[in-house]
DNA sequence: AACAACATGAGAGTGTAGTCTAAGGTTGGT
DNA sequence: ACCAACCTTAGACTACACTCTCATGTTGTT
């Protein structure tokens, strides 16, 4: 499919994905028996990439750490240890967010109590 | 305590601090009796509210969310009502991000499980 | 008085992640 | 042939959150 075919199915628009594209994170095919133009095609694993994107950035990856688990999950950039002490390397990161965010809730709930308990 | 001070207790530095000045997340006060300078003073009040800046920013509020919580529990822009519903949004984003992380720990897992189980 | 070590505001520069515009080429329908 | 609706790259622009530089002023010690 081509890239406004792309942006419809994942609602990323076709300038970001331009942008995910020159940043690495994906890669249209070029059609080779086509001379005429140089159009770029995706498939279905793009599609899945670019879901994964969106749930990575919305959890607070990077353009960059998004890049590295990609190439540890889909490419062959990494040997297989390598890929292995990068997604870790994830998995603990988020470990740290899930508690950093449960000592934020905690938090404000303090807040909201003490101004449940204020009488303004 | 002047900026310096703060800047070494908190470890944010002072241009960074005078950044939330700016953005109203703190303020400083002037002495009144002092009028050779313009020095601002800080109290241990703020010392909390820049770390409570930090762990907001870790778990991704942006300084914008950050200034509304801010008003929501140390200032009195807010109504009762008001505050309440603030800090009532941010608890639902937290768990919000609390799920969206969860999954994605259980997508980072799946990778890994396909590498290990790969022989290449 | 000289000096280091502080303080101030204005404003320029940086990195991240887009977002948009411009200029040009291609495709498909009439 | 014409036109709308695509496609391409280069590069400018934006918002956010700093980060730094500069010019200038103040404080405290020797």
């Amino acid at each position: 499919m081509l890239i406004n075919e792309l942006s419809k199915k994942t609602g990323i628009s076709a300038h970001t994905i331009r942008f995910y594209e020159k940043s690495g994170l994906i890669m249209g095919k070029r059609d080779e028996n086509v001379k005429s133009n140089n159009y770029f095609h995706y498939d279905e694993e793009t599609v899945e990439k670019l879901e994964f994107i969106s749930e990575a950035k919305s959890v607070g990856f990077t353009i960059n750490e998004i890049g590295q688990i990609i190439d540890a999950w889909y490419n062959n950039k990494y040997s297989k240890k390598e890929k292995l002490t990068i997604l870790e390397e994830k998995l603990l990161s988020l470990e740290k967010k899930l508690k950093e965010i449960k000592e934020m809730k905690k938090q404000i709930a303090r807040f909201k109590k003490d101004i449940v308990g204020d009488r303004c």
